[in-house]
RNA sequence: GCCGGGAUGGCGGAAUUGGUAGACGCAACGGACUUAAAAUCCGUUGGCCGCUAGGCCGUGCGGGUUCGAGUCCCGCUCCCGGUACCA
């Protein structure tokens, strides 16, 4: 019995696509058409190649496009490469290999790979965001970004990482740790170019209630943008001037119950105020501070610190005298850099009030049964003269009100997304197109990009902000064009987001040297109707591309404020299931896991081993598993992440070697939902390889004639084609692959096979599995692909059955199924149903209450 | 802590609006074919009782609404992801 011959087929196939160029979809199309654009985001070609995460994803856009040519659309579905980025640079760092050739090879592999999935790509699409003829324009983007304002130079406080020699973003930095290398990060004070993405906070915050994204996501979005509504408020300080301290609160409300106020330690009004006598424990404080690197700052903010200024500001509604303290629980990055302490009404302001011995006074009235310390909730005001009784929503407005009227505060939005600091001291990066005369900058004119980089021997980060570049003295020296004098170029490049802000419009018109994208084509095919890439970019990545779409929206270059109509993330693929048994190495003793804690003994203190358990040897009890030879000692179970030093990383090529793209592809969609987290089964690959060695022998081994279906072939035929459909639709195609299981099951059964059904049918699986599908649509007798033949079409008179069974409860119990012609009454029914010797068992002498009948759905007696 | 998402057989999962819980697949077991293995085909497989017609229990836990709840409401527990002195 002769396995379907996959590997052939495949390569055959996959030849034929590319050399017909069957997935290219022409510049010029017919716009009368509907349009199709679905995404994938594109992968960075690291050396590691293909993980089995990325096919998920791509697999998935790759159907959908499929279908979408099938139902008639124009589809826009292409690939590329986000290809500048620090691995590269490392790897030439360490090796020598200039990054163009590390990348270049990396690249080649990747699109071998996608290719031997049977992606169905337009390659004459392909970009690389590495390639000048890109950069130019994410170059030119910065300068439309430079022109209106929104990018500009600026001392500010950034990450340094001494180990990578660069600056890094914040959103790099965890923990005070590098992102890539967990390696210790500090604060410094550096020129860097910055973009003012706060300017777009409340577009970007309005526009995502136009999108179709996963509510996570926007979430995300909305807490990363952090908009909160208060009010900035003065007080001034008390003695000889007139100086005053802005705070900014979300809860002015309270300020009755305001009793010190806190300024962060680098607040420019710290030295001011400090009297003589607290001036030594003070300017100590601030220099512990700023010593501190945020990591320290971070483990030790259980603790809250601070010190007395000495000084007192006026509470402008209690006029009472507050005292100033310093502490680095308030941020200098954040509001004004100041706060009215408020411990009554917050926790941190509690915790510190009770621990410098401050005054509370408390502004809402708890309920009765509140037992905790600071009241965070609502209730009615008290000790706030004129706000007492009121609820916090009121007593917000009337508070406000009267600040205004007095000239002593103003409403205020507050946003916690910052700029974008846009500067990398890299080499592997877009140069930034301006140019310096001193300190004067100006940027290039646009016929001066691309502005290339200059090959370099050398790669190590000069380990000052002045990047890489900064050794490329022939490249550094340069013209202004503009002027005609001697400048220097800039040395920092741009982050890796640049490139990946906007390819997206870039495949709509790749090859187009005057401009970014022609408006006609851009107009016809943005938005993205469909975009599916991981969780991990929820914020970074698709807030600045939204930003930067925002940007060109304005500048008249995009025709649509938002780049992506919909978007998914593919849930993360773990490895195999795996259960774990702990075992004392020196007693040889197993530990059962409930007394394990971070791979020691809670009792004992010893360290140990995590051994791996076979299926077979464990037990399940209740909803714990346990070893089988020793019941007492109960098992961890878990999926875990793909990783190296686990050693469960799947490799794709091996998978698809071994049972072809096309049962790769199916298992990776059959597993689970789109969205969902699951873990690998290799067995599984097994499954779907089976499903389609039954596809190709229910094809090719039995007759297939031209003869009239019959009709139950047809119902059949079409229950499947409403599934599939409705379920490509709905992206859920692990249901859509069970459908077509079910089909082949069946049919499986007959003598033999309708030409007509086996055609529709290879057509309903050929976005799965492409390849198998062409051979078959060969076979049976096609000369052509069949990637552009017309989807099959639902015809309901075929779903219409005369007979069904109908589930008969009693009570609310199942206690029979009838089968009844469909179009028949409801005390026809009922008297069906009683002749059932089960249901007159339930139904005994009782008296029926109620006979609840839903055609084609239940049938329900209820008796006394 | 806060925000978001979950919890269904040995495992991955199915069950569009409340209407036969466990589709489809994996694994396991039994059988056919085979010298044998692989492959393939047929059958069984939520638990318990009868082992046949059937019955009882069963979707993380406790309550509620309903003729009827995996699905809706209230209150918990646990798991996953994100995030955190943001005033």
């Amino acid at each position: 019995m002769a396995k379907y011959p996959f590997r052939e087929l495949e390569n055959k196939w996959q030849a034929y696509w590319q050399s017909n160029k069957t997935f290219k979809t022409p510049t010029k199309v017919d716009t009368t058409k509907p349009k199709y654009y679905v995404l994938d985001m594109f992968p960075y070609p690291s050396g590691a190649g293909l993980h089995v995460g990325h096919p998920e994803g791509y697999t998935a856009t790759d159907i959908v496009a499929r279908y979408k040519r099938m139902c008639g659309y124009n589809v826009l579905h292409p690939i590329g490469w986000d290809a500048f980025g620090l691995p590269a640079e490392q790897y030439a760092l360490r090796t020598g290999t200039h990054p163009r050739i590390t990348t270049e090879a990396n690249i080649n592999r990747f699109r071998k790979q996608l290719q031997s999935l049977g992606l169905s790509y337009d390659w004459d699409r392909e970009i690389d965001t590495t390639d000048p003829e890109y950069y130019k324009w994410t170059q030119w983007i910065f300068l439309q970004l430079l022109e209106r304002g929104l990018a500009y130079e600026a001392k500010v406080p950034v990450w340094w990482c001494e180990a990578l020699g660069t600056t890094l973003s914040n959103e790099e930095v965890v923990d005070g740790k590098s992102d890539i290398g967990g390696h210790p990060c500090e604060r410094r004070m550096l020129r860097q170019w910055v973009l003012r993405i706060t300017e777009y906070a409340e577009r970007l915050l309005k526009g995502l209630e136009h999108t179709d994204w996963p509510q996570s996501t926007k979430e995300m979005q909305r807490n990363w943008i952090g908009r909160s509504e208060g009010a900035e408020i003065d007080f001034k300080v008390q003695g000889g001037d007139s100086s005053v301290i802005r705070v900014y609160t979300t809860r002015p409300d309270t300020m009755f119950g305001a009793t010190y106020m806190v300024l962060a330690p680098e607040h420019p009004l710290v030295d001011h105020i400090s009297t003589k006598a607290q001036r030594n424990e003070v300017s100590h404080y601030i220099e512990l501070a700023s010593r501190k690197s945020d990591i320290e700052r971070t483990e030790l903010q259980k603790e809250k610190t601070g010190v007395f200024t000495g000084g007192y500001a006026l509470n402008p509604v209690s006029q009472e005298a507050i005292p100033i303290w310093i502490a680095d629980y308030v941020l200098s990055s954040y509001g004004t850099g100041a706060i009215m302490a408020v411990p009554g009404e917050d926790e941190r302001d509690w915790a510190f009030a009770a621990k410098y011995d401050l005054p509370i006074v408390r502004t809402v009235q708890p309920p009765s049964d509140f037992t905790g310390l600071a009241y965070t909730g609502d209730g009615p005001a008290i000790n706030s003269a004129f706000l007492n009784g009121l609820y916090i929503q009121e007593a917000k407005e009337r508070i406000i009100d009267y600040l205004e009227s007095e000239g002593l505060g103003t409403r205020k939005v507050n946003y916690k997304l910052r700029d974008w600091l846009f500067s990398r001291q890299r080499y592997w990066g877009e140069p930034i197109p301006v140019v310096f005369e001193g300190d004067q900058v100006s940027s290039l004119p646009e016929n001066a990009l691309p502005l290339t980089l200059p090959e370099l021997e050398e790669f190590k980060p000069s380990g000052t902000p002045e990047g890489p570049l900064a050794l490329a003295q022939n490249w550094l020296q340069t013209i202004n064009p503009s002027s005609g004098n001697i400048a220097k170029r800039e040395t920092n490049t741009m982050p890796q987001w640049a490139g990946s802000c906007w390819y997206f419009l870039r495949y709509i018109d790749p090859k187009n040297s005057m401009q970014i994208v022609d408006p006609k084509l851009e107009k016809y095919w943005m938005p993205v109707d469909l975009y599916i890439g991981g969780a991990e970019h929820a914020v970074l990545h698709l807030l600045y591309a939204r930003f930067w779409h925002m940007v060109l929206y304005d500048a008249g270059v995009v025709s649509t404020p938002e780049p992506f109509s919909k978007l998914v993330h593919q849930g993360m693929i773990l490895g195999e299931l795996e259960y774990t048994a702990w075992k004392n190495i020196e007693s040889g003793q197993w530990v059962t896991s409930p007394q394990v804690s971070g791979g020691k003994d809670v009792h004992t203190g010893a360290h140990l081993e995590a051994v791996r358990i076979d299926e077979e040897r464990v037990t399940k009890d209740g909803d714990k598993f346990f070893l089988k030879e020793k019941p007492q000692i109960q098992l961890d179970v878990r999926a875990h992440k793909m990783s190296k030093s686990r050693g469960n990383v799947i490799n794709p090529d091996e998978i698809i070697s071994q049972f072809g793209a096309d049962a790769f592809r199916l298992y990776e969609m059959f597993m689970g939902p789109l969205e969902q987290v699951k873990p690998w089964n290799t067995r599984g690959v097994h499954g779907t390889f089976r499903f389609l060695t039954r596809v190709w022998r229910l094809i090719t081994e039995r007759p297939v004639h031209d003869i009239k279906p019959e009709r139950e072939q047809l119902r059949l035929l079409h229950q499947t084609i409403d599934r599939v459909t409705s379920d490509i639709e709905g992206l859920r195609m692990n249901t859509a692959i069970a459908a077509l299981m079910e089909f082949v099951n069946a049919a499986f059964k007959w003598k033999q096979i309708p030409q007509e059904i086996a055609e529709y049918f290879v057509l309903l699986l050929s976005p799965f599995a492409p390849h198998i599908s062409e051979e078959l649509w060969q076979y049976l007798g096609h000369q052509e692909s069949l990637a552009y033949e017309s989807w099959p079409e639902l015809d309901k008179q075929y779903l219409t059955e005369d007979m069904i069974d109908l589930p008969v409860q009693v009570n609310g119990k199942l206690r029979a199924t009838i089968r009844i012609p469909v179009e028949i009454d409801k005390q026809q029914v009922v008297e069906r149903a009683m002749l059932e010797t089960n249901v007159l068992k339930f139904v005994a002498n009782k008296p029926v209450n109620k006979e609840i009948y839903v055609p084609g759905r239940i049938l329900n007696i209820v008796v006394g």
